[in-house]
DNA sequence: AGCACGCCGACT
DNA sequence: GTCGGCGTGCTC
């Protein structure tokens, strides 16, 4: 008999895969399904990757004794062919094991906790029964078992130091004959908690029916000129096709590419992913659709609006859900019970039986990036994976990233325009105001020749600095008068704390990298030295000044050293308007779960007057009594050491007037800001896309900035700071020795760094970055990878991690 | 990443 | 003597 092996992949760091033995029991193993494998002295859930193929010599690992696998957890793979191709890519373009990748796309995949049991061997069971044996170990363990076999760690570590109080010197080795600890992974669990999940798929459908009961909303909507217009285009151009073609299922032909729907807020792009579903299921009732939404925009209302058009055919996912409910939810898309699957990131990896439609909508939210681990995009995820199944996807934004909006330039996507409103209601009066250097929260540094006078004063340092954020007196007025009216205001503030920018007094410059253009950054710790010695960091490309040699070269300026005190906005509201009732809403309030719920409630029904809080409030939440919405110091978040500053700003200020007065009173913003003037703030104040994008592109073109490169950014991170200034000139070391051996390797590549991050230390960690980018993808991924093989296992304490198409540069 | 092994100083 | 600290090396 033949004795046959599989490939399996392993969630471990190890970029590679593992071969095991398969018996002829286990012959109906293939690609796709789960095995629970021996790994080290542990045991993983792995995934199959090949069909079994018989042991030969060829493919024999010399030094290695294969093992044979424990048993087989899934009877149908749990992945199809694509999802394991997607998998297959994912991993070498993200850089990330393929064992981790497949358990990322797992749903409770990506949790950590695992449950350890110790469990009595069956040498310690020989050994008890026998009477005569009356061991000190035998004892022990029967004090720690009682009567039972099978201990939670938890219990076990607990009864283990009881015990030691009363032995102190116990080892836990002499006991290790008797012991068997088992691991075992989520993965795994879910499928013991699988009999459970009929009753709450139950649960689920029965509310959504009463749902759908209540609501008699009218099925059919009519839709505008423009609306069916881009409908038609994106039906004709492929989706049809996709849909009715049977003979292309057997054939390969290349999908249509991707539609950008670019519309404007409230334009009704829901509507047409909605009407394209319809279709969809008009002319193949089992096909699929998925609809990826930014994880703050699922709420229930936005749920709604699918269920009560597809009713009992919706499957939803959000994080706030258990891994069993998501499991469930899921399972319920496997099956085909369900047409659509609505969901934040994660949804991406949805186990479609036939997926046809792709829906990212806000494509250009930055919450589709996941920032740890395995660092994809799921809006280029989603390009991948609609290629991959044969399903058209749609990418809609008001406001469209310069990648996606660029590839619609070249002709990569199709661009679809939707210029008017739905509703014909305009929109919201964007107004500017201006503030003076004085208003921006920060600290004034005199000219050199004042300095110069008195010596005091260049001893004197940034540390005393208070900061405040005063707001115009316009607005303070403006939001008084809307609260008088009964009617709602939201004010935006920047996040606080990262860094510090200069800006000049007298033209209202912010300091900025003469090489790239991106503020330079005063870091914290140099706020605590003399003015004089303050050094100036561009940490995109490590450029360094110093504070006197700005000085020294500008000897007739005042600058300000403007930082985020963003914390003070609310005190300073509290104090201009005690009448009103305000509440603080940011990332910190936003992190504990009871809070977040509790003040949107709140202020959903009109207890709270005026809400202070980050950009996050900008988005998805949509609160019909809102008319007047405050932008804060806009130029804080253009000067952001990134150079996607004015992305997000223009971004910022769009979908903001999206969101104001939807009700029937017309919605105001306004904008404070040092220099209204700005190109990209008058961009924003006339919410003209088109201007933004040209002007924008333009600088990211003659920098040489995405989308006209591509990004790896290499996060070196560890306790010790001399381990990263080693290590950073260890790298610098390296890649010269590279280029001298092979000088293709940077040819049209740029190196910059490694350099010190505006957050220098987080969480006790000091940090230093990498970026690389080139036209060519392909190059920094190569010398990326070379860079982790080289330094991957040197020090113990240094992490080094990889991000592919950085979002974040900070 | 885990986890075990192994070598060293500290303490009952 | 033991305990536990962490450097090193392996996982089919």
């Amino acid at each position: 008999m033949k004795q046959m092996i599989i490939e399996v992949a392993v969630p471990t760091p190890l970029s590679q895969t593992f071969t095991y033995l398969v018996s002829n029991e286990d012959e109906k193993v293939s690609p796709g399904m789960r095995v629970l494998v021996p790994f080290g002295n542990r045991k993983m859930v792995g995934v199959v990757l090949g069909p079994a193929i018989p042991y030969s010599k060829e493919n024999a690992i010399s030094g290695v004794v294969l093992k044979p696998i424990h048993e087989m957890i899934d009877k149908q793979p749990i992945f199809t062919k694509s999802m394991l191709d997607l998998a297959r890519w994912m991993s070498s373009y993200y850089m990330h094991p393929i064992g981790e990748v497949l358990k990322t796309m797992l749903p409770g995949g990506v949790k950590k906790s695992r449950k350890r049991f110790y469990q009595l061997s069956d040498d310690f069971m020989k050994t008890c029964l026998d009477p005569e044996y009356h061991d000190t170990e035998a004892a022990i363990i029967k004090t720690l078992f009682g009567k039972k076999s099978v201990l939670s760690e938890r219990t076990f570590e607990r009864k283990w130091e009881t015990l030691k109080c009363k032995k102190p010197y116990l080892k836990k080795i002499e006991l290790k004959d008797f012991l068997r600890s088992n691991h075992i992974l989520e993965m795994n669990e879910n499928v013991a908690k699988s009999r459970n999940i009929k009753l709450n798929v139950d649960e689920f459908d029965s509310s959504r029916l009463r749902l759908a009961e209540k609501s008699q909303e009218i099925i059919q909507h009519e839709m505008t000129e423009e609306q069916k217009n881009a409908f038609s285009i994106i039906f004709e151009n492929g989706f049809q096709s996709i849909l009715s073609d049977d003979s292309a299922k057997n054939q390969i032909f290349s999908s249509p590419p991707p539609f950008l729907l670019f519309g404007v807020t409230g334009s009704g792009k829901t509507e047409i992913y909605l009407q394209l579903i319809s279709k969809m299921l008009s002319i193949d009732p089992t096909a699929q659709a998925l609809i990826l939404v930014p994880e703050i925009a699922l709420t229930p209302q936005m749920t709604r609006i699918f269920e009560v058009r597809f009713i009992g055919k919706t499957a939803v996912v959000h994080s706030a859900m258990s891994d069993v409910q998501r499991w469930a939810e899921l399972e319920r898309i496997r099956s085909s019970e369900a047409a659509v699957l609505i969901g934040p990131r994660s949804a991406i990896f949805g186990p479609f039986r036939n997926l046809k439609l792709i829906v990212v909508d806000e494509e250009h939210d930055t919450s589709y990036k996941q920032e740890t681990g395995l660092t994809y995009n799921a809006r280029d995820v989603a390009v991948l994976r609609g290629n991959l199944e044969q399903a058209c996807v749609v990418l809609g934004s008001a406001t469209p990233s310069m990648e996606s909006f660029q590839n619609a330039l070249s002709g990569k996507y199709r661009l679809l325009n939707l210029r008017e409103r739905v509703s014909g209601r305009p929109l919201p009066v964007v107004e500017p105001v201006s503030s003076k250097p004085s208003f921006a929260s920060g600290v004034f540094i005199p000219r050199l020749a004042n300095v110069m006078t008195s010596q005091h004063e260049d001893k004197s340092s940034f540390a005393t600095l208070s900061v405040s954020i005063p707001i115009a007196p316009e607005i303070i007025e403006a939001l008084k008068e809307n609260a008088r009216k009964g009617h709602q205001s939201m004010v935006l503030v920047n996040r606080r704390g990262y860094s510090f920018y200069l800006l000049s007094v007298e033209d209202k410059k912010v300091l900025s990298c003469p090489r790239c253009s991106i503020s330079l950054t005063l870091h914290k710790k140099d706020l605590k030295s003399a003015i004089s010695n303050a050094r100036l960091c561009c940490h995109y490309c490590a450029y360094e000044t110093t504070m006197n040699r700005i000085q020294k070269e500008n000897p007739d300026r005042d600058y300000v050293a403007v930082g985020y005190g963003s914390e003070k906005a609310e005190d300073f509201l509290r104090k201009e308007l005690p009448d009103v009732r305000i509440e603080r809403l940011d990332s910190d309030a936003a992190s504990k779960v009871g809070v977040l719920s509790r003040i949107l409630e709140a202020f959903r029904k009109e207890e709270i007057d005026i809400l202070v809080g980050t950009q996050m409030l900008a988005k998805g939440h949509d609160f019909p009594n809102v008319t007047l919405i405050v932008i804060l110091e806009v130029d804080q978040l253009l000067s952001l050491p990134d150079f996607r500053a004015g992305e997000k700003t223009f971004q910022l200020m769009v979908q903001t007037a999206g969101r104001a007065g939807r009700a029937e009173f017309p919605g105001k913003v306004m904008v404070q800001s040092l220099k209204p003037s700005h190109p990209i703030v008058q961009c924003g104040l006339r919410q003209d896309f088109e201007t933004f994008a040209k002007l924008e592109l333009g600088f990211r073109k003659a920098h040489g900035f995405p989308p006209f490169s591509r990004l790896i950014q290499v996060e070196f991170k560890s306790k010790q700071k001399n381990i990263l200034e080693d290590v950073s000139r260890e790298v610098i070391k390296l890649f010269e020795s590279w280029a001298v051996e092979n000088q293709d390797l940077f040819k049209n590549v740029k190196i910059f760094g490694p350099s010190i991050p505006p957050l220098e230390t987080i969480r006790l960690k000091h940090r230093r970055t990498l970026i690389m980018s080139s036209p060519q993808y392909d190059r920094v991924r190569t010398i990326a990878l070379r860079l982790k093989q080289s330094l991957g296992k040197q020090r113990g304490d240094l992490e080094i991690k990889i991000d592919v198409d950085p979002m974040q540069l900070m």
